[in-house]
RNA sequence: GGCCCCAUGGUCAAGCGGUUAAGACAUCGCCCUUUCACGGCGGUAACUCGGGUUCGAGUCCCGAUGGGGUCACCA
């Protein structure tokens, strides 16, 4: 086990290669949030070896994303830190100096065999495995073409036989047979490393003790801890992470045109849901809670609550947290976040926005469903009279043609055009004409709003249409319902 | 195809040899009610299949099946 004076230290090291992806964020979330129940650091790297991959702009969305759901680094690029560059193209210097020492050390070898001759090792199915043919080659030889400029790559050398064992956190015992690991390249021919020699070399100099990342790299860690042991360095703990699906068959991914974290929050989900989401999938604190906030997050987090098996994204459930803290903000906070898609909306700047926000609070989950919620204001036009049947209410047309005039009799009496006021006076109405609540109730809003259903009751609607509107919409419905 | 890994309701997921197999989302129904929503209550729904081990298996072992990952001068 890791020596427990060793501060936690883990990091995030994504490629810059366009969006952040929801199960790269979840991987952040972990990493942080580890490190932080450690009392330890967490550390950002930029793996930027493979400059044909490369996408401008995607650094700063790795930047602007953590930052926006709060994922705080302690040492990054932009941050700085006493272990840096954390930039990977920045430290090519570093891995050719390893990368040679590996060589002296006998974990790897220059290789210059060729594209062609590299071909020729596969099978018709395209496999095969390169075959240690440079290993051979003599000290003189490999001397002798570096001095005359060939081309070369630094290869692993990998023992023949035996096998590489590990503790990973979550998934137990890993074994696998070197006979099934290639002597990968290490180096590649333009003097930048590969993935796989990076890591381990960055993660050593870094001081990462737990290693966190997709189970895609589950079989090819052991031939990261031959690199390890080459070097004579203490092998990191490993903590792989059962992929985010997107249905039984296929990951979650960009290039199948799946939600990156900055989509969600276009569509409306609230970050802080989105963050409290993607913790639970593949993740659960021992106590059943389901709604945390990044602090409690922080308190509960364990690789003990961590999953083996992957987890499919079910968006029906974002969207229920997204609700759910939704319905705790302040006044003030939704407005905030629910301004820009007010803005959306047909009807903005037309209604009283303060009254508007209270009627959405508990009907909206994510904040694009604003602007269809309220649309229909300004979508008033001929009302069905089949509207006004309602069984439970027992109300048809000829009810509302009854109501409708009484009712504008009252409104228009009205003095403060209020919820509670409004309420009370069509109650009164109904008493009076000995009708029952919701026949008044129902043909009111019905008249007011042409609307089978809407987000709020007949008073409520009327406070917010104001009373002109109302007195108006009210009379159309009338005189329509006196036509037929 | 070789190798590695995984397997509880539609989804997330608890369970770590003895349970009426939790809970949440979704779904359905009821209540509340001024439609909708909120809120409250309740229902439907799961251990992939075979073999072992054991007094006893969702839990341990083996196999099958299914699924995922990996086999790049990508990470």
């Amino acid at each position: 086990m890791q020596d427990n004076r060793t501060t936690v230290r883990t990091r995030f090291a994504p490629s810059p290669t366009g969006y952040m992806h929801i199960g790269n964020l979840r991987t952040a979330l972990y990493g942080y949030l580890f490190a932080k129940k450690e009392g330890g650091k967490f550390v950002l790297r930029l793996e930027d070896t493979d400059s044909k991959r490369y996408v401008a702009g995607a650094v700063q969305i790795i930047y602007d994303t953590l930052k926006d759901a709060g994922i705080v680094y302690d040492e990054g690029p932009d941050v700085g830190g006493e272990f840096g560059p954390y930039i990977q193209s920045e430290r090519a210097d570093i891995y050719r100096k390893y990368a040679e020492e590996l060589v002296r050390r006998g974990g790897a070898y220059y290789c210059f065999c060729d594209k062609e001759r590299l071909e020729s090792l596969k099978d018709e199915n395209g496999v095969g495995r390169y075959d240690k043919h440079c290993l051979h080659l003599s000290a003189e030889e490999v001397a002798r073409r570096l001095a005359a400029g060939e081309p070369y790559v630094i290869r692993q050398n990998v023992p023949e036989e035996g096998s590489g064992t590990y503790e990973d956190l979550v998934y137990g015992t890993v074994t696998v047979d070197f006979k099934d690991i290639e002597d990968g390249i290490l180096l590649k021919s333009d003097g930048m490393p590969t993935y796989n020699f990076a890591n381990v070399v960055d993660d050593h100099l870094m001081g990462i003790t737990h290693v966190i990342r997709g189970s895609e790299y589950l079989s090819s860690t052991p031939k990261y801890n031959l690199m390890y042991d080459a070097f004579g360095w203490e092998r990191p703990q490993y903590v792989h992470l059962p992929p985010i699906m997107k249905n039984a068959h296929e990951k979650l991914s960009k290039r199948n045109g799946d939600a990156s974290y900055q989509d969600l929050v276009a569509k409306g989900y609230i970050p802080q849901a989105i963050v409290n989401y993607i913790a639970l999938l593949g993740w659960n604190p021992k106590d059943n809670r389901e709604k945390m906030s990044l602090a409690e997050l922080e308190e509960s987090f364990s690789l003990a609550g961590l999953n083996k098996s992957p987890a499919i994204f079910d968006e029906p459930k974002l969207r229920w947290l997204s609700g759910e803290y939704i319905k705790e903000m302040s006044d003030e906070a939704f407005a905030a976040c629910a301004r820009p898609f007010l803005e959306k909306s047909k009807v903005y700047g037309k209604y009283d926005e303060a009254k508007v926000l209270r009627l959405l609070k508990t009907r909206v989950e994510i904040l694009s469903e604003i602007p269809e919620k309220i649309d229909f204001l300004e979508e008033f036009g001929e009302i069905d009279p089949a509207l006004y049947n309602n069984k439970k209410m027992k109300t048809d047309a000829s009810v509302a043609a009854q109501v409708l005039p009484a009712a504008l009799q009252a409104l228009s009496a009205a003095e403060c055009f209020e919820n509670a006021p409004l309420y009370e006076a069509m109650v009164a109405l109904a008493a009076q004409n000995g009708w029952k609540n919701g026949q008044v109730l129902w043909c009111v809003r019905i008249a007011l709003t042409g609307r089978e259903s809407t987000p709020g009751g007949a008073s409520e609607m009327a406070e917010l249409l104001g009373k002109e509107r109302c007195i108006r919409r009210l009379q159309q419905a009338a005189d329509a319902l006196n036509r037929a």
